[in-house]
RNA sequence: GCCGACAUAGCUCAACUGGUUAGAGCGAGGGAUUCAUAAGCCCUAGGUUGGUGGUUCGAGUCCACCUGUCGGCACCA
């Protein structure tokens, strides 16, 4: 089988920013694809990063009196240190301010200047002197021309600035959208942009007085390139050397959330096809698609800074400490807001998810496979020999849910994907029932049927722990560690990459082979009183 | 304000182009069990499908209006 490649990114957050739950979500659901893509044998390339260029930056290092380096060394490093911790397997991680990133940005402007689709042009609106930044002309108005902070009127000013050409590609923007080349997804965005695209203006891309702090126009240095330009190409420029292209040429999954959707489904692409006109750079591509997930909201309410509710890297840290860090990433991957609406994070539900799926179905189902392996065959996986009745269809149902959970995955639905491994462990529960083997067991001469019935569910289990490892790798090792089962060694001497459909065939686990017991998986969680 | 989507059992969501008694998971209530983390399994949900009016032999499924939520127009994961 030929190797496929996969590029997933997340947006590079705002460097002031503190982490919180919205960039641990994007980057987690991001780590989980990577993952899957990973145990399903495909070269990955996952990358997140910080954006560092912002006016506010170099605002906030001056106001602690840094300079503003200083100061975006200090906050990517909690970014870094952060992701670092919750074990994201991100294969590189961006910085705007790196010389790798500005001198790749600087030749895609150059060529586009060149080119001609970006051109010297002159913007003209509402300039408040004291902020030294404009207002929309509808905010203008809505402030009655004055200024909101000082109360002095606002300035009809002009400025040069440079533009890029997008109506000039909302066209073919639209036409790949239509034609499934670049994807927009939920689909319920696609027509949001291909309304706003049609009426499409020509964008400007670079600003004044920034102090230094960005990246200058090629020629023109009084002009700093705007920083979601800059920002946007981070995508490209950190695969744009001989040996990551081929990621890139693969086609990029870049993930967002909704509110960035504009930039990243028309003006992004935009460029792409603009540069990939340019000498040199035929190569260029457009990304295989864009996803917008929406946003969590905190206990009912909406998240915001008056009123304090963000989940913060202190609250998140809770949930790891009380519940596993895999548990948290099931509840974010599984009960994310990854469709249109935006998804509650309630410690309430929080508790019924970990104690539903985790605690009763996965901990407690691996608990009574491994007790009665242990209590009737000396923790020693039986052999299959004898025949059971109601285990002719049980292969079929390992099938089954590798097929569901392949699927929902391929389209970014975490949510099938752990519902479809759910779906096994409730047929072992299932099938212990139907079959009891610890009624059987009273009797010796049972014993032959006992122990195929616990090799089907010990089989199935391996199976569920290899659908589940993307989201909760953790745990799913520590089952293959009583398991006696070698995936996590096995996927390290290939470079990370596993092999998800062998490994998913029926009937490997080897009788024989130890199943030790342990811990609970994932202790039932007990509201203290 | 303008444009657009959606509004289904306590919660989260299903029901292809309109057609038999509107489904599932969670939660809740009941039951038979015991290998297991008082977990698991089985049974039970009678919700005027947001409201009003209309089209049709027949409408969550089409139309109009109303109410509400969300999104885009207006830089926040």
């Amino acid at each position: 089988m030929p190797t496929e490649r996969y590029y997933v990114t997340t947006p590079i957050y705002y460097v002031n920013d503190r982490p919180h739950i919205g960039h641990l979500y994007t980057t987690t659901v991001a780590d989980v694809l990577a993952r899957y893509h990973r145990l399903k044998g495909d070269d990955v390339f996952f990358l997140t990063g910080v954006d560092e260029h912002a006016a506010k930056v170099s605002d906030a290092a001056a106001e602690r009196g840094l300079t503003p380096q200083q100061w975006a060394d200090q906050n990517a490093a909690v970014f870094q240190e952060t992701f670092a911790r919750l074990q994201m397997t991100n294969n590189d991680f961006v910085r705007t301010s790196q010389e790798r990133h500005k001198a790749k940005v600087t030749a895609y402007v150059a060529a586009l200047l060149k080119s001609g689709d970006v051109y010297a042009g002159e913007y003209e609106g509402w300039y408040d002197a004291g902020q030294e930044e404009y207002v929309t002309d509808s905010k203008a108005q809505e402030y009655g021309f004055k200024s909101p902070i000082n109360g002095k009127p606002l300035v009809r000013k002009k400025e040069k600035n440079y533009f890029f050409k997008l109506e000039s590609y909302r066209e073919a923007v639209a036409t790949a959208i239509r034609a499934g080349e670049f994807s927009v997804r939920p689909e319920a965005r696609c027509n949001e942009i291909l309304n706003r695209l049609a009426e499409a203006k020509d964008v400007p891309i670079s600003r004044t007085g920034t102090g230094g702090w960005g990246i200058p126009v090629p020629g023109d240095p009084d002009q700093t390139i705007y920083v979601w330009i800059d920002a946007l190409f981070n995508y490209l420029t950190y695969v744009d050397t001989p040996e990551r292209r081929p990621y890139w040429e693969a086609g990029v999954t870049n993930l967002i959330a909704k509110d960035i959707l504009w930039f990243h489904a028309a003006i992004w692409p935009a460029l792409l096809l603009a540069l990939k006109k340019c000498p040199g750079y035929e190569w260029v591509r457009l990304p295989r698609g864009v996803y917008a997930h929406s946003f969590w909201i905190s206990e009912g309410q909406k998240m915001s800074k008056s009123l304090g509710n963000f989940v913060d890297l202190a609250r998140i840290d809770h949930y790891i400490s009380t519940f596993s860090l895999d548990a948290l990433r099931y509840f974010l991957a599984t009960q994310g807001p990854l469709g249109t609406t935006d998804a509650d994070f309630a410690e309430a539900k929080f508790i019924e998810v970990y104690n539903t799926d985790l605690a009763n179905t996965l901990g407690n189902c691996f608990s009574r496979i491994s007790n009665m392996t242990n209590r009737y065959f000396a923790g020693r996986v039986p052999s299959p020999a004898a025949a059971v009745a109601e285990s002719q269809p049980y292969g079929h149902g390992a099938e089954e849910a590798l097929a569901a959970f392949t699927k929902a995955l391929e389209g970014i639905d975490l949510a099938g994907g752990g519902a479809a491994a759910q779906g096994l462990i409730r047929s072992i529960d299932n099938y212990i029932e139907q079959t009891a083997p610890f009624k059987l067991a009273k009797d010796a001469a049972n014993l032959p049927r006992v122990g195929t019935i616990l090799y089907h569910c010990a089989e199935a289990m391996r199976i569920a722990s290899l659908l589940l490892w993307p989201v909760i790798p953790h745990k799913c090792e520590e089952i293959w560690r009583r398991m006696g089962l070698d995936y996590a060694q096995q996927m390290q001497a290939s470079a990370g990459r596993g092999q998800l459909a062998q490994w998913c065939q029926w009937g490997q686990l080897q009788p024989g082979a130890t199943i030790a017991q342990g811990d609970p998986l994932f202790p039932r969680y007990q509201a203290p009183k």
